[in-house]
Parts: structure tokens; sequence; C-alpha cells
DNA sequence: GTCGATGCAAATTTTTTGCAGATGA
DNA sequence: TCATCTGCAAAAAATTTGCATCGAC
């Protein structure tokens, strides 16, 4: 696995009384390596090492990585979240509603919006937890000139 | 019902093949007076008319409706959508990530947000679609001091 | 009278839960 | 050892589909 640093999770697991499982370590690798996968993809991903593994585990496994810090969820489209590394979630999700494609873009850019919603609101705003729906640029030209 | 114009949708309704039945129009109803409800909510209000109303005729009813473009759905958290006039969605949803309250404001408070990314990604954004995620107010205010 | 719409039941799909046996520490 | 985890099966919850009947036009 590339490097699924919050520092020592095996360690953290340990120390809050859990158990270190080569289920446990197969789900993180599959967030890890997927990125932005459902559970049904993660437990695809990870019978190809062990195929045993239930989407029951899978989906216990994902609850208690989320508790420990080390993974969240963000919700792209209508149907099932999609999980990912936590450390590594720093961008927005622009989802197109004609061919579904997810775009990331650099969190940046929302910071008018989410200083006019605290300013006004007092809202503290995490645009990262549901994608930004709309249509992608290529959609947006087909859309504009019919055919040909 | 209040006034759920789209100019004159039960003429529309027959002009495109489809007929005028009175589940059609209590789940029309449904949907303008109680803004963002989920398909069992509105069963539950259309069944205090017409008890006899099926959830699958709910389902199938406001798929028709939105085709017809006088309903729209968004989603405002981890669960169903929620429907409402289609005519009648001039704004965005705040979610609150603590106690789940959706607070409403005007959309011109992204339009810095839409203009970029129509700059930077050709991307055509309808920030309505879904929820923007955070924490109230309130709540923050909560998180900062603890408890007393 | 026709053909689309509805109610009902059953099938799907997704996620959760209970429990006995397996296993990490 | 022994409490936690896992796999399995069943339960729940949400949505969809098939089909005979009903009813809008």
């Amino acid at each position: 696995m590339a490097n699924t640093d919050t520092t020592d999770w095996k360690a953290d697991l340990r120390e809050r009384g859990y158990r270190l499982t080569p289920q446990r370590q197969l789900v993180l690798e599959a967030v890890d390596v997927l990125d932005h996968a459902t559970p049904d993809e993660i437990l695809v991903h990870v019978r190809r090492t062990a195929s045993g593994v239930n989407i029951s585990t899978v989906y216990r496994t994902l609850e208690l990585l989320e508790e420990l810090g080390l993974v969240s969820h963000a919700h792209l489209g209508h149907g099932a979240p999609t999980y990912h590394l936590a450390g590594r979630h720093t961008h927005l999700h622009l989802v197109c509603r004609d061919c579904d494609r997810v775009t990331e873009t650099d969190t940046a850019i929302a910071a008018p919006l989410i200083d006019s919603l605290r300013a006004q609101h007092g809202f503290d705003t995490d645009l990262k937890h549901f994608a930004i729906f709309g249509r992608c640029g290529d959609c947006t030209a087909k859309a504009e000139h019919p055919q040909s």
C-alpha cells in the first residue's frame, strides 16, 4: 500500500482495544488503491486477495475506519456513498449530470462561498462531503450544438 | 393547491398521451404542500385523502412529474431524495452534520463559485441538487464551548 | 371499448443485525 | 484464555417490476 500514515494506525487501533485483522488491513488497502469506491467495489477488490471476506465485514470495517479517522465517505451521486483515505480528500468533486464523470478541483475555489456562508449564517461548510452537481464542459458543449 | 402553474400541466399531460388521475393530482398537491418530502412522506400525506393509494404509484408518479418538469428532487442527506415543485426550487440547502437541520439560502451567494467553475472547468453548476454539508451556527457555537 | 394507470404481491438491491464459531493479543 | 471479529443467514428498508383489474377519455 502506498502510505496510509495517520502516524501509526495499527498501534492506534490496538490502543483503543480493537484488533488488527487481515480483513481490516485489506479493506484499508482497497480504499487506498481504489479511491472513491463503494462498499461493493471494495468487497470485489478485497476478494481478489481473500475470497472468503463477507460484505457485512466490509460495512463494519468501513464504519470502524471512519470512526478512527482513517477513512471518510462522500456522496458523489444518487447511489451508494464512496470511501477514500481521509488525508487524501483535499478536493471537491464535480459530477456531470449527463456523463456521470467525476472531476476533481481544488477546495480553494470555494473560499468565497465558504466565507459568505460563515458570515451570513455562521455555517461551517464542508463542500467535500456532497458532490457539486452540474454539467461538465464536454457535455455542455455537446448540448449547445445539438448533434452535428 | 396553491398554484402549480407550469402554464397548464393538465393539458400538457394529456397532450403527451398521459391520463389525469386522482392519484397524480394528489401526489402533485402533496409535493406542493410538504416541500422537500420523501416518497414515503408523500404517501402518508396522499393517504389522508385517498387511503388506498400504493407506494409504487407514488414512485411512478414522481418519476412522471419529474419528466414533465413539474417536480424535481434534491439530495439533502444520506437517505432518500426529497421532492419539491420545480419552479419553487430557488434556494440552496445547508444541512447540518450534527442536528440535521436544513437551512435555505439564496443561490446568489454561490455566484462567485459558479463563475469560477465555469471559467476554470467549463462546468455548468447546479448547486441546488445536492445539499451543502457542514455545521450550522448553533452547533458550531455548541462545539466551541464544550458543555456549559 | 381501449389502452394506460393502479393496486398488490413478489422480486431486487442495499444495508443491518443476531449469533455461533474462529482468532488476535 | 477470552473478548473481539468474522462469516453466514436472516431481517430490514427502499425501490422496482409483473400482472390482472380498473378507469380515464
